[in-house]
DNA sequence: TTGCTCCTCACGTCACGTGAGGTGGC
DNA sequence: TTGCTCCTCACGTCACGTGAGGTGGC
């Protein structure tokens, strides 16, 4: 409170906007929202706002700057018990907040790798058409997927590394002899589970389908694609991968 | 892409909007704003979706998903050169995206700080009246303070406990002789720095105000309080301490 | 008297939601 | 014929912004 604001010191609406740093049109508005009604008018009918009408100003839009609405500011100036309603309302609007920065966070990083994604020059085409939509939503299941063939394929390497090492160390041969059949098992169920959850997408006509088991297994692929030939068009090119359709058998 | 979906299978605006999780009013509203043109009108002038209609509707959905507007979304679907252009707004959109979580993050720690600070005895009062403005804007000015002082107030502890320290055990006293005065002299201007950027606001009328250097030197107070007497409405209380004002001399 | 500020309609924003009143299609 | 779905107005949402046309106050 500078020495300058005196009792009896009337502010217009356009001083007083100017004051709290909003525009004329906003006073204007929460008056009549009944919000902040000026506490004169002039025989001309113009507002007049005293220096507590400036307080409450900059408590409104202090209110207003962290995101509660003129509803809820209303309940809190308008009611009697305003430090509970306050307390209430700033608590609810905590809660929605959390839950909007987690959500634009989760747009936010699905915006990205999509982006990265129309950036790579293999999945490109197909993130141009209309197919991304199933095809993000899946990416989730595939990482999971990727992530227990690791794992299991990791137990694989260790089983077959320790029984090997064991053998040429000490002389002990049953622990490989052992190991080896339960890592051959592995290895097929590994791969069946695979085989049985995926699909490919052709890049050049977007159907999806399952290969043969044979072409499966014998054909050129990266981490994302595979070189198979599509039932629908025919051609032979790299498929993308992506996990098969809920609703699919 | 299951089974049953056929070139010639088309479906109605309510069908088409269950199958891609959005309203009959929806399919509508884009129709008319040209997102979503029906392939087929029947004599009775109802919408007809085809299959690509569906694939174009959920990437539509997706796109919106992503937060971007129905214009953006339109440029896209409308422009040759559809690629780029998703490109180019997408990150336009990670770039906005990024700027509201930020902010949502800002209001969020702030509607937190001002809680806590509506539960806490002493700052209660203040916090629902018309002064939080400015007192929060002045917190983190308050902190700067805070901390300047932490700091040379550890200086000031190092020189004096080292100068006595190898006093007592060594005996050679002129470390002493010379911090002692330093010491004095920072706790001096540290003090005065301290009085000077400080005001303090009454909890029963709300001034701000500078109390005289001898009630302020000899005044209880707290981490953020102290006993003062108002100089407008003559009561003594705890007043909260906070940051002069920007154009205040 | 001349600018400047302020006044009140009234419409626009954004992506739909919500009736109302009428009709197509099985 | 009876439900059900769909159709097109037309208005509401939220917190103001933006003119338009008129007027108060220095």
């Amino acid at each position: 409170m500078s020495e300058k604001q005196y009792a009896d010191e009337m502010l217009s609406t356009g001083e007083i906007a100017k004051e709290c740093g909003v525009t004329v049109r906003t006073v204007q508005y929460y008056d009549s929202r009944g919000l902040l009604v000026p506490s004169e008018l002039t025989e001309g009918g113009r507002r007049m706002y005293s220096g507590d009408d400036v307080k409450k100003l900059r408590f409104l839009t202090y209110l207003r700057s962290l995101g509660l609405s003129i509803d809820d500011i209303g309940r809190i100036v308008a009611e009697d018990n305003s430090g509970k309603v306050l307390e209430m309302l700033l608590e609810e609007q905590i809660g929605s907040l959390s839950s909007e920065v987690e959500e634009k966070k989760a747009k936010l990083k699905e915006a990205r790798e999509y982006l990265s994604m129309l950036r790579s020059p293999e999945l490109k085409k197909l993130g141009e058409a209309g197919d991304i939509a199933a095809y993000m939503k899946n990416k989730d299941k595939m990482k999971k997927i990727y992530t227990v063939m690791a794992v299991l394929a990791a137990v694989m390497a260790v089983i077959e590394l320790g029984s090997v090492l064991l053998w040429i160390r000490t002389g002990i041969w049953w622990p490989f002899a052992v190991g080896m059949p339960i890592v051959v098992a592995l290895s097929v169920v590994l791969t069946v589970f695979y085989y049985r959850n995926v699909r490919y997408i052709c890049p050049e006509c977007h159907a999806t389908f399952k290969p043969g088991v044979g072409e499966f297994i014998f054909s050129a692929h990266t981490m994302k694609a595979r070189k198979l030939t599509c039932p629908r068009c025919g051609k032979k090119s790299f498929c993308i991968e992506t996990y098969r359709e809920e609703d699919e058998k």
